[in-house]
DNA sequence: CCTTGCGTATTATCGTAGTGATACACTAAT
DNA sequence: ATTAGTGTATCACTACGATAATACGCAAGG
């Protein structure tokens, strides 16, 4: 359970960890009732500061995704169907890159080639970054 | 030749139209020699500022993908390989759209399958956009 | 109890990306 | 020359994300 988080993109730091946050719930790599890296945890790993994680937990209590448990932390909500949350998760990424493609003026077996190289790239920096620990 | 912008998009709107006008390159929509619309044509046409059309058009200049002739307008540059450009511009999107699907731990035939949704989808989009024109 | 670890409210500041309004320099065409 | 069309330099403003320092309320565990 490790943010991958990049303080220099243009995306805001709180927006990623709410995002990844959602996708690990999906994923199931989060369950109902697992409690999350503590803020100051976060903050201390990845040299940001505490009121940021703070501020991306609290949005994610406000969507009713986690339950901030006073003195413990925050713990992962009930959660009902995680099939149909992963292709809403995955769906605005997926959106972008087709749009991209198609303004590319691109074939479609060719973009989907490219989809499938994507992804063994994504596996294999996967696995350097496991192989790290 | 149109630009497509949401001003209310997170991403930049001058960053909106170098990634189209790049495209619109590679694909062979804009040609070596061809002139592009004017700063204040766009910013007319999608109520922005022409300012922030000519940041756009200026960044492509100092790209080399541009060049400015004075009093008459834009000029897409000499350009070379538009085959490796292709994908050179579709990875990130591609990368983005795999990170995402690789963390909600979905398999990749039905990452392919949503892909291909995608896909489906924004040629509709782009067809009901041409029946209005 | 009291120490330690949770999240958070508060307030203020900083940095900066993005945008906007105006006026200017230049060219082409008439 | 005048007009109308290019792009743009300049300056200011806005919005937002991130930071910082501090203090608070709460719960678990020794």
């Amino acid at each position: 359970m490790n943010y991958d988080i990049h303080p220099s993109s243009s995306t805001p730091i709180f927006r990623q960890i709410i995002d990844q946050v959602k996708r690990f719930i999906a994923s199931g790599q989060l369950q109902s009732g697992d409690t999350l890296p503590s803020v100051r945890t976060v903050a201390l790993h990845h040299a940001i500061n505490p009121m940021t994680v703070s501020k991306a937990y609290n949005m994610l209590e406000i969507e009713g995704v986690l339950v901030r448990m006073r003195g413990v932390g925050m713990v992962v909500a009930e959660r009902r169907n995680t099939a149909k949350d992963k292709t809403n998760l995955a769906m605005p990424a997926m959106l972008n890159a087709a749009q991209v493609v198609h303004q590319l003026g691109m074939e479609r077996t060719q973009a989907v080639k490219l989809f499938e190289q994507a992804l063994k790239t994504i596996e294999m920096e996967s696995k350097k970054n496991a192989d790290q620990n």
